[in-house]
DNA sequence: GAGCTTGGAA
DNA sequence: CTTTATCCAAGCTC
């Protein structure tokens, strides 16, 4: 992709912005004035009318499933464009969704402002797609937009009036949403609003009511509300961001004030909110137990109220601080800042989730915000080797000592020094209810007692909804934030961190991050490898347990692996090669004769197999299970290859793929990483294959398909090139069920290891099979036969043999059952209209 | 450390 | 209508 390029690319100012930036070395767009605005830009927008249809389906390449979405069946055409719809970027339709000119020279603008108030559909390079939701509406709220400015700017951006099916959900979901906050200050809980009415109402519900805590202050201000002034951002500084030194000698490293994303949004609607003009609203609060949060919490949940909460941690006292800081050296990029700016805006930390590509530097916004809460914080994470990773990363970013950190794992279990610290531990420690060791109780007991300033939950998307609360209700913390790489899970559980964490405060566009250098550039190919006619004889044949064993195995796919390591070995290439059946790993691997690590593989050995990926320059390839999904620190890579994808998971497409994001090579003038997707032509891993693709498609990547690779066919040497190999690899594969129960059987045997080094290891999956491949080795001859896929192939989902699909609908029903207690009102009408 | 249990993912 | 089979991590016990 990438050919076709927006008609803005040929004018001056958007080239300019488009520069090329090093990582730590960051430009700020400059500010746009409105007469800019409509001297350049008209012209520019003079296009067709037909041509934005033509932009989509180039975007979208074969995947027309996703254009029809869009429009869906439905005919906008007789909705009246504005006069001067040219110069506005987007549509809104009565459904909800947002549809962006990508192109458009305020693009950048209008995205700063969707990404606030609505959920990012798609994202493709020219055209992208917005829905608003009550989630989404909920969480622009949280961080600050009221109702009226949220119309008033979607007005101004859209070429059409806004429905007034729109202007009522808006209305709806934003007029109650975020008014009233939870706040801890000086250690007592407020309910606060700056609607003062609001907490009326609220007081006369009893549950509310008989929660109240009626202090001193309370009988002398109006309506027995404590009413005080509410704190703004001018005197907090987020580390990192210099924004109190303009100094003009310096390039503008993320020098912008806190503010800077709702400034610019109201700069584009040239809205007047300059930071001098704005009075500190009154607030009004009343106080409420501390033992009854949870109740109000909840009761105010079901009067449509929800509270948001937030931490006055520059007014907390009786919790000590923490000094810590980052290193002077470290700056953050604007995009860490600008997701830093929504947590921090209002001068409170407010609990959230920031949503980043791996490799974008997740832990140091983490980081980040904990040195500028500065009180005792503690990070949890997914499993113990992260625990090690976050402790590095503190140590190295900020100048936090090393005793002050503290790990709270199955074989560490340690208290800080001192009255305040960090606390590092996972989630399955933390939440265990079942018997602990007496230093685990003891422990356990030190994180109930503690009031935590700051509690940082990393990978928020793989733990589970009953596993948070049971963190939540166990930790008392103040201000809590999730940090994840993907939001989006298969299953509905996603929609709980709304309530559980808070709202989503930000979320990076990664093809954004990759056109600033931030993140590498990928190409992404799907291989379609045709089964060889025995293979596909037996899958026909065979029930789906085995037909998946069978397309992995395919000896065609094989030889395509085979080829693409020497293709990239020979190009300097570190590759990482997946596959989720461990089977079919150690076969791959022994007979390409690369070092492997899964589930089994001792920590040591799998220290050496990276060190030596990494350093080694003889070592260029390693087959990894998807333990390398998480908790592998894995070394850089800049080649990726998937054997085995099924389960259309597209969380752990996108986390593979952003493995290879943080490739330092980026830099080099127009470096690639690469990502191959391996596929058995017509088998069912065709439909896998495509559904895991949707997200990365819809955060702008284009797949590309290969049905033939280019001098595959000459290639001396290919693994099971002659039949009779190709039958013993079919007998093994067909023999590798009814030896399953043999599995556990103690077979011990060498396992080869490129460094040379005799590898010992013990009762692997079907010790003998896995020999036996090992033992017949590639006989050298060339007698490669390979049905060559033609192009008709391209054509996409017609050739797709098998498309067969059990929608998994199940569980959700039976967690939505259970958490129905836990979802908004409105929220259920919301979904019930739907 | 080996073996067991639990829990999660898809 | 109802939810497989498999892989993996972590913690505890002995």
């Amino acid at each position: 992709m990438g050919t076709k390029r927006g008609p803005s690319d040929d004018g001056g100012k958007s080239s300019r912005r488009r520069r090329e930036q090093g990582p730590m070395h960051d430009v700020d767009i400059p500010e746009m004035e409105d007469d800019d605005m409509n001297e350049d830009y008209s012209g520019m927008l003079n296009v067709p009318k037909n041509a934005t249809m033509d932009v989509i389906s180039q975007s979208h390449n074969f995947q027309r499933d996703s254009v029809s979405k869009i429009f869906g069946n439905h005919d906008y055409t007789w909705l009246p464009l504005k006069q001067d719809h040219e110069s506005r970027p987007l549509w809104i339709t009565e459904d909800g969704h947002i549809i962006l000119e990508g192109f458009s020279p305020i693009a950048e603008k209008a995205i700063d402002f969707l990404i606030t108030i609505a959920e990012p559909v798609s994202r493709p390079s020219h055209i992208h797609e917005y829905r608003l939701t009550p989630y989404s509406l909920y969480a622009a709220v949280s961080v600050g937009l009221e109702t009226e400015d949220i119309i008033e700017v979607l007005s101004r951006l859209s070429k059409v009036p806004v429905p007034e099916s729109i202007l009522g959900l808006i209305r709806d979901c934003t007029l109650s949403y975020g008014k009233v906050k939870l706040v801890l200050k000086h250690n007592r809980y407020f309910v606060e609003s700056s609607h003062p009415e609001m907490l009326q109402k609220l007081l006369r519900d009893q549950v509310i009511r008989e929660a109240r805590v009626v202090g001193d202050e309370d009988a002398n201000s109006s309506g027995g509300l404590i009413t005080g002034k509410a704190p703004n951002a001018k005197d907090l500084t987020i580390p990192g961001i210099k924004k109190d030194v303009p100094d003009p000698n310096k390039p503008v490293n993320g020098g912008a004030p806190s503010t800077q994303s709702e400034e610019e949004i109201f700069a584009v609607v040239g809205l007047d909110k300059d930071d001098d003009d704005i009075e500190p609203d009154d607030v009004h609060s009343f106080e409420i137990g501390s033992s009854s949060v949870e109740i109000v919490k909840k009761r105010c949940n079901e009067l449509d109220y929800p509270m948001l909460e937030e931490y006055d941690f520059r007014n907390d006292t009786r919790n000590p601080n923490l000094e810590m800081d980052l290193k002077p050296i470290t700056v953050i990029r604007p995009y860490q800042e600008k997701s830093l700016s929504k947590m921090f805006g209002n001068g409170r930390a407010r609990s959230g989730i920031i949503v980043l590509p791996c490799g974008a530097g997740k832990t140091l916004v983490g980081i980040t915000a904990a040195c500028t809460v500065k009180k005792n914080t503690l990070v949890l994470c997914t499993s113990s080797v992260s625990v090690l990773q976050w402790k590095q990363q503190f140590l190295l970013w900020s100048n936090i000592k090393p005793h002050q950190i503290a790990l709270f794992t199955a074989d560490q279990k340690e208290k800080f020094l001192g009255a305040s610290g960090i606390v590092i531990s996972t989630y399955s420690m933390v939440a265990n209810t079942r018997n602990r060791s007496h230093d685990a109780e003891k422990m356990m007991k030190f994180l109930r007692s503690q009031e935590w300033g700051f509690l940082l939950l990393d990978e928020v998307h793989v733990v589970p909804a009953n596993m948070f609360r049971k963190v939540l209700t166990t930790i008392a913390a103040h201000a809590k934030l999730g940090l994840t790489a993907t939001l989006v899970r298969e299953d509905e559980k996603i929609d709980d961190l709304n309530f559980l964490i808070g709202p989503k405060l930000y979320e990076a566009n990664w093809m954004d991050l990759a056109s600033r250098g931030h993140i590498a550039n990928v190409q992404c190919a799907e291989v379609w490898c045709p089964m060889t006619p025995a293979f596909y004889r037996e899958y026909l044949r065979e029930n789906s347990r085995k037909r998946a064993l069978l397309y992995v195995m395919n000896p065609n796919k094989f030889q395509a692996c085979q080829y693409l390591i020497r293709y990239h070995e020979e190009r300097g290439d570190k590759i990482i090669v997946f596959s989720d059946n461990v089977f079919a790993l150690v076969a791959y691997a022994r007979k390409l004769e690369k070092p492997f690590i899964y589930g089994e593989t001792s920590q040591q050995e799998r220290v050496r197999i990276l060190q030596n990926f990494q350093h080694n320059p003889q070592i260029n390839t390693i087959f990894l299970s998807k333990v390398g999904d998480t908790s592998i620190d894995l070394p850089e890579a800049t080649c990726l290859i998937q054997v085995s994808s099924h389960y259309g998971s597209r969380r752990q497409e996108a986390q593979r793929l952003g493995r290879i994001l943080r490739a330092k090579r980026r830099n080099d003038e127009g470096f690639n990483a690469f990502f191959y997707s391996l596929v058995s032509k017509d088998t069912q891993e065709m439909y896998y294959s495509t559904k895991r693709q949707q997200f990365l498609i819809d955060q702008g990547y284009a797949f590309k398909v290969i049905t033939n690779l280019d001098g595959m066919d000459q290639e001396q040497d290919l693994v099971y090139s002659t039949p009779a190999e190709q039958l013993s690899l079919l007998q093994t594969v067909l023999l590798a069920q009814e030896s399953a129960a043999d599995m556990n059987a103690d077979v011990e045997h060498d396992d080869y290891d490129l460094t040379g080094n005799t590898v010992r290891r013990t009762g692997a999956g079907g010790g003998s099979i896995l020999s036996h491949i090992g033992s017949s080795v590639a006989g050298g001859s060339n007698g490669a036969k390979r049905s060559v896929g033609g192009l008709k192939s391209l054509s996409g989902g017609d050739q797709m043999a098998y498309i067969e699909y059990n929608k998994p609908v199940s569980m959700k029903d039976k967690d939505k059952n259970k958490d129905k207690g836990e979802h908004h009102a409105l929220f259920k009408k919301y979904y019930n209209k739907k």
